[in-house]
Parts: C-alpha cells; structure tokens; sequence
DNA sequence: TCTGGGGTCCTAGGACCC
DNA sequence: TCTGGGGTCCTAGGACCC
C-alpha cells in the first residue's frame, strides 16, 4: 500500500501556524507581486472567494470580512515543509516528496506489524502537535487512488485525517462518488471530452475497456485507467536534475527604458545560476523573453525572446550574464511598457565545468569557483549579499510588490520572532 | 491602480539520413 | 502508366501537475 500526506491548504496553514490568533479565522496567501490568490483557508472559502481570483478583485469581500492577507514567501513555507517531511521520514522510512505540500509514503511491510490507518493518525496528530499544519491522509493501492482516499480524508471530519481504500467495493464506492474532474492527471481539457463522450464519474472511465481509453486519452490518460483500476504504474520518483530552470517575475511597476530591462534580465540570469550550479549542471542555451501588460488593452502589446547556444555548456554567472545581456538588448523596443521578463536556461548536463579544445574562457575552472564563492556568500550572509553590478542595487521600480509579507522566522536570525511579555 | 511562477511528458510533423 | 522504405532527431504545441 501506497500512502499520500497533503497539507490543508499549505501556505495558508503556515502564516496561521506562524500567527495563532488566525486560528479558525479566514486567510488568504497571495502570489508573487501581490497579483492572484494562490492558497486560502476553508473560511475564506465560505465566503465565496476562489483560488486564482485577482486579489484587487476579492479586496472587498477581504476587508468587508476581515480576511487576513499575506504575501506569498516561499523562503518560509519551504522551510516548514523541511520540518513536516522529516517527522514523516521518522514514521515510515521509505518516502518521496512530489511537491512542497505532498509526500509518498510506501507503506509495503508495515501492515504486518502495524494497523495502517492508526500508523497514519498517530503521524498526523505529531504533525500537528510539532508544527500546527493539519495533514490529510489517503491510503491505497496505486498513487492516484490515494489522492482520491486523501481528499475523502480531507472533506469528512469522521475520518481524523486518515481515510484508506482497501477493498474493491470501497474502490468502488469511492470512484463513483469522486468528482471527475478532481482526479489526478484529469484536466479541464480531458474533463471536457470525458463528458462529450458520456462519461461522467471516474468509476464509469475506469470501467471502460483500456482499448477505448487509450484511442481518446493516449498514454498518460491510459495510464490514470489502470492506476484507478489499482495497477500501479505512475513513477513519480525524484527527478534529480531539471532540464530546465527558469527565473521569471511581473514587475510591481512597468517599465520603459533599456537599462531596467537589462537589470531585470541580469538578476533573473543570477537567480538561475545558482539553481543550476546547486544541482551541479551546466547549461548549453540561454533564452531571455520580456512583454507588456497584456490586460492593458490600451497600450501596444509585445511579446519577444532570443536564444543564444553557448559554445561549451556553462554554470559560470558572469559568462551566462553576458549572454543574456545582449539578448536582453537584441529584444528591447523603445516605446513598449514592459510588465514582466525572464530567463531560461535549456540544454542542461550534469557537472559544473566542461571543457573544448576552442574554448574561449580562458581558466574556467577559477571563474566556476568565483561563481561558488558568490553562493556560499550569498548563502551565509543572505540573498544578494553579492551580485554584479548591472543587476542594479534593489530599490527599482520592477521589484515586486510584497506588502502583506511575513517575516522568514524560520531561516533567518536576523528575522525571527519577537515575544514581548 | 491592481491580474503568479515553475515544471513535466507526449505527440505529430518536418527535416534529414542511408 | 510508372516515383521506396525505414529510421532518427528536433521542434512546436498540447495537456497535465503543483
């Protein structure tokens, strides 16, 4: 048996973990910017706010309810999803994080000495008393059969946080009360089609033969078939190197001139190497795309990007830097308000330093190590300790809008909580 | 005034090779 | 009248996930 632990929704259970006065009160996490809803509470829910709404468009139903509102800070909530993932490694030895809020936990052997759904409760309760997130449980036979077991933990009360699927008329239950389109690897488009063809609930898709759902759905919707019909076959195990890394943002303000442009571009091309020098790789290509507010029908609208292959693959700032200034330069128009701009680097191999016979750099092993002495900075003094100087000094106006933020009180000494007594 | 960011995999079609 | 067959690689676009 297979078992998936989902934080209740993740962001908004840290800030109210890290504020105890929010406890039962409607909260709200914003994206970056400011810009959409990203993660809300029950509560807030109630009120008929949706995740994804605008955040200048839910402000009234906010503060007409006294909703409590904070911007994203992905700093903390990776810090508290450390904390989580270790009490659950202190529980069942063999797990696999799939994203910041949700862990695999394969649960093979431990029925011989242990019931499961008490194994997963006493979790879930030490969860709770050490960090203050609420966790739900789903157990069952395949992964995508515990999403669903995990969602029935989550929406009934009777179940204290642990739900499990273990027989087939429970399989059977479950599938033909579970909403279609909530199942994983089900997206509004299949959905959509789904429906079309007559097919309304996940048991009458997992009942159909597999010839006719791979003729509509191809592999990957094949593939949700069997695991509905308990056969295993989703790997989800950790994808050690990306094979892509990008580094994008909306600016809190637009921006006009070549020289903010360039600023931008050169701090996002700082921020993706050292994510790629963190999981020791090198990048063979650089792109830099940059746009206009595309709700701002008033003004012309732009799009752009360039690419640039590297003559030999490269982790080095200064080097990726350089390319990305001058596609930055390559994509510029005057005239155009800029609202956002990014780098991504492509073509990725493992190990920092690569070599040729026609290399230009000269000493590349010495400008690889000048790079990690910027992350060790960087990481030991705090983020943009040091960096070059086109990437400007951090009061532009293309810096994000952040002003609900909480403090890194966990990561940050500098940062942490005061308690006046 | 104000509208997020970062990934993966699959498939079809074109270019190119022998 | 009649114009091969089989493969690989790359790219763009679509679909999905958090």
């Amino acid at each position: 048996m297979i078992a998936l632990a989902d934080c209740n929704t993740f962001f908004a259970s840290v800030e109210r973990a890290l504020h105890p006065g929010l406890r039962g009160k409607p909260v709200c996490v914003l994206s970056s910017n400011d810009g959409n809803i990203v993660a809300l509470t029950t509560e807030a829910k109630a009120l008929g706010i949706r995740r994804g709404d605008p955040y200048f468009k839910a402000k009234d139903i906010i503060e007409r309810n006294g909703v409590a509102v904070f911007s994203g800070n992905l700093m903390l909530y990776a810090a508290m999803s450390k904390r989580v993932q270790s009490i659950m490694r202190r529980t069942v030895e063999r797990t696999e994080c799939y994203s910041i809020d949700e862990q695999f936990l394969y649960l093979d052997g431990y029925e011989k000495h242990y019931d499961l759904v008490d194994l997963m409760r006493g979790m879930v309760e030490q969860i709770a008393l050490w960090t203050d997130i609420p966790v739900s449980v789903g157990i069952a036979k395949t992964k995508t059969l515990a999403k669903v077991a995990s969602k029935f933990a989550k929406q009934y009360r009777g179940y204290g946080g642990v739900c499990m699927i273990d027989t087939e008329a429970k399989r059977r239950k479950a599938l033909s009360m579970f909403d279609l389109a909530d199942i994983w690897g089900i997206g509004p488009r299949n959905f959509a089609k789904l429906s079309a063809l007559g097919v309304n609930t996940p048991l009458q898709l997992a009942d159909k033969p597999g010839e006719w759902v791979y003729r509509h759905l191809h592999k990957p919707g094949f593939q949700t078939w069997l695991e509905l019909n308990g056969h295993p076959c989703i790997d989800t195990s950790e994808i050690v190197r990306r094979q892509t890394i990008t580094t994008s943002r909306s600016f809190g303000n637009m921006i006009s001139t070549r020289e903010e442009l360039k600023a931008s571009v050169a701090s996002f091309a700082s921020s993706c190497c050292s994510t790629l020098r963190g999981q020791d790789s090198a990048a063979g290509c650089v792109s830099v795309f940059a746009c206009s507010n595309r709700f701002r029908e008033d003004l012309p609208q732009y799009w752009n990007m360039a690419t640039q292959r590297l003559i030999v693959p490269s982790a080095d700032t200064l080097e990726i830097t350089a390319a990305a200034m001058e596609l930055a330069d390559r994509i510029y128009r005057p005239g155009i308000l800029f609202k956002k701009s990014g780098v991504l680097l492509s073509d990725i191999t493992a190990g920092c330093c690569h070599h040729t016979l026609f290399d230009p750099v000269q000493k590349r092993e010495e400008r690889v190590e000048l790079s990690q002495t910027l992350d060790r900075m960087n990481h030991k003094y705090g983020v943009r300790t040091v960096g070059l100087a086109v990437a400007g000094s951090g009061n532009e106006n293309w810096k994000n809008k952040k002003e609900h933020l909480t403090p890194n009180y966990l990561t940050d000494i500098d940062q942490i909580m005061t308690v006046q007594i």
